[in-house]
RNA sequence: GGCCCCGUAGUUCAAUGGAUAGAAUAGGAGUUUCCUAAACUCUAGAUGCAGGUUCGAUUCCUGCCGGGGCUACCA
């Protein structure tokens, strides 16, 4: 039995036995000792005075003594006004330690036969990644590694925003100012060359706009009815058609766009499962709608556009479809929402990972959905995150300060490169083994910086001091294990072998043991936790704090100066459990860790 | 205007209604004969304001002040 579950079943046969009370195991909570305090696990006694019809420091003292009479789990209490605080006796720890290192599984649970599925990522193709996107996307992912070790069968996905007028202005500047270049002529990337001609398309644009005002129009005017903006206009309407040359070069011009992207995402170490595009999409959700209206749950002004009242529910009136009978974005998302449940009947929920400028939508989207009776509505949830912003403010395409994605992972690789070369750390690596060090601690550092903030929350990002590699980082975590691993290096020189009769040895553990092995215990509840949340967070903080104490225990203690060996091997499995929880624990948050720094 | 989110050390972030509000950075002082000093040990420093709910509030409620977002026949 679990240590928590244990010390719950004996607190609730304690109040039976106590104060004649029935006490669930449910109820039961409780929660780490604080530092400064002696103890392990504390319970807090307030609520219960009506049961035991004591004061709290009695019921304290009485529940105390009690459970250190009963069983020899707890091996001291003591009472500070309504807090009991248990101290977890030795034996107890290095059998707790055991069954961890015997069980290679610590950190994964079974399957608990439920599906999910997660859209993160879902970028347009006019445009490269950047930071922005690298936060939704490291949380996607990690969110899915958390849900999945949680037992769940996932489904990671991305819906693509492929077409549209902003791929047009993309097309038409290519067509009308380019060169006829290509990614491989010009030696940059497909989607940031794309992403290249958007931006020209806008300059020219403004600069249409501009000559026209000056020419006496008005602003409003020109901005509607600038030439080029026509032009591209009119192109979204011959792809409509399927025009062979207009699709032709949307063809072309997106597959330079994904090439660009699965670059990234390979460097970035994330996948998907199942690609949507929007192309597919787009006309997805129409006749659904039609079709709700026909039974009277949404109303058609006039001019015949169709809208839903949510007026009800505190929301505005929401169009759904134009007076020409086209879709507007959310009308394709009630439609794509049933296309997925469609392809995966057994999905338990479906989880948007888009930022927070975007809940009114998800709001109104699943408010819809659950109005058209669909029985999984209630399973629809919105994965928000706040933005990224920067030292100077809101990252700005217009103004030109937007962090690309490439860009900072490069970044962040050499500065790790730096560092690393600084210290003189690389001695005996290969250029190669060198080159994927410095990637995978760069990339880690930045996944770390971007998971650590609770993800509901805004986050600053300062570029120009790059990303500290001292204190609660990536690198931090991974120079831990970096550690640990050289101890398991030479313990293995050594033909040191770790068995269960070993721990005999330990007479007694210190303070960073009993620390350490109070959190390897509570690995899973972390999982767990950060599985319901939806947070990563919760994890990333998990590990630092590990991977802490763990250091306080490597500098206080000299492992190999051990002369009792029965000792030495239980540490050396310490050890190696830490580095294994580590190991996992950064795996679910899409991080690498590298066995020597 | 309406709706939503956020205000915590100089700075970046923590804290299921629980104890003396934690870390990390930056500042000050230390620790390398010994398993990796990207480490460790001291030290100094914070809940926007005003009420309420209760044994107890950073957390829940109300008002105010500050910051941000949404409120398109764009996607």
């Amino acid at each position: 039995m679990k240590l928590e579950e244990n010390l719950k079943s004996i607190i609730s046969q304690a109040f039976t036995e106590l104060f004649s009370a029935q006490l669930g195991m449910q109820e039961i909570k409780l929660q780490p000792t604080r530092k400064e305090f002696e103890g392990h696990y504390t319970f807090v006694t307030f609520p219960f005075g009506k049961l035991s019809k004591l004061s709290p420091e009695q019921t304290g003292e009485k529940l105390g003594e009690y459970l250190v009479g009963s069983s020899d789990v707890i091996s001291a209490y003591n009472v500070v006004k309504g807090f009991l605080n248990l101290t977890i006796a030795d034996p107890s720890w290095l059998q707790t330690f055991a069954s961890i290192y015997n069980n290679s599984d610590h950190g994964t649970f079974p399957s608990n036969g439920e599906e999910v599925m997660v859209e993160y990522s879902s970028p347009n193709t006019n445009k490269p990644l950047h930071l922005g996107h690298l936060r939704n996307i490291f949380l996607g992912y990690s969110v899915s590694e958390i849900l999945q070790a949680r037992g769940y069968k996932v489904h990671k996905v991305q819906i693509i925003n492929d077409r549209g007028i902003h791929i047009c202005k993309s097309m038409l500047a290519w067509q009308k100012f380019g060169n006829g270049e290509t990614p491989e002529s010009a030696g940059i990337k497909g989607d940031r060359l794309v992403g290249n001609y958007y931006v020209e398309f806008e300059k020219r644009y403004r600069q249409q706009v501009a000559e026209l005002v000056e020419q006496g129009q008005s602003q409003e005017e020109v901005e509607k009815n600038a030439p080029l903006l026509l032009e591209a206009q009119q192109m979204l309407k011959q792809w409509e058609q399927k025009d062979p040359e207009v699709y032709g070069l949307w063809k072309k011009m997106n597959g330079w766009v994904y090439d660009g992207f699965n670059a990234t995402y390979e460097a970035m170490g994330v996948d998907f499962h199942k690609l949507y595009y929007e192309s597919d999409t787009y006309l997805s959700g129409r006749d659904e709608v039609f079709k709700a209206e026909k039974e009277g749950l949404f109303f058609k002004k006039e001019d015949g556009s169709i809208w839903v009242d949510l007026t009800d529910d505190g929301l505005d009136q929401k169009l759904l479809l134009r007076s020409d009978g086209t879709s507007v974005y959310i009308t394709q998302d009630i439609g794509t929402a049933m296309g997925r449940y469609n392809d995966f009947p057994k999905l338990k929920k479906l989880i948007y990972t888009v930022g927070n400028e975007q809940e009114y939508h998800f709001k109104v989207l699943f408010l819809i959905l659950k109005k058209m009776g669909l029985p999984w509505a209630d399973e629809l949830y919105h994965l928000s995150y706040g933005m990224v912003d920067l030292p100077s403010g809101k990252m700005k395409s217009r103004e030109g300060t937007v962090v690309d994605a490439d860009d900072i992972i490069q970044e962040m690789t050499e500065t790790a490169g730096k560092h690393t070369e600084e210290l003189g750390k690389i001695e005996g690596f290969t250029d190669e083994q060198a080159q994927e060090l410095y990637r995978i601690l760069g990339l880690g550092a930045l996944k770390y910086f971007l998971l650590k903030v609770d993800p509901r929350k805004r986050m600053l990002f300062n570029p120009q001091e790059s990303i500290e590699f001292h204190g609660n980082t990536g690198p931090f975590i991974q120079y831990t294990h970096a550690r640990i691993s050289a101890i398991l290096r030479k313990a293995e020189e050594m033909g040191l072998q770790f068995s269960e009769s070993d721990i005999a040895a330990v007479a007694e553990l210190n303070e960073y043991e009993r620390n350490v092995l109070f959190m390897l215990n509570d690995f899973e509840n972390k999982i767990d936790e950060a599985a319901s949340d939806l947070s990563p967070s919760v994890l990333a903080q998990y590990i630092y704090d590990l991977g802490k104490e763990y250091n306080k225990f490597y500098a206080e203690i000299s492992i190999f100066n051990e002369p009792n060996e029965g000792l030495l091997k239980f540490r050396v499995a310490f050890s190696q459990v830490v580095a294994r929880t580590i190991r996992k624990g950064m795996k679910l948050l899409g991080i690498e860790v590298p066995e020597r720094m």
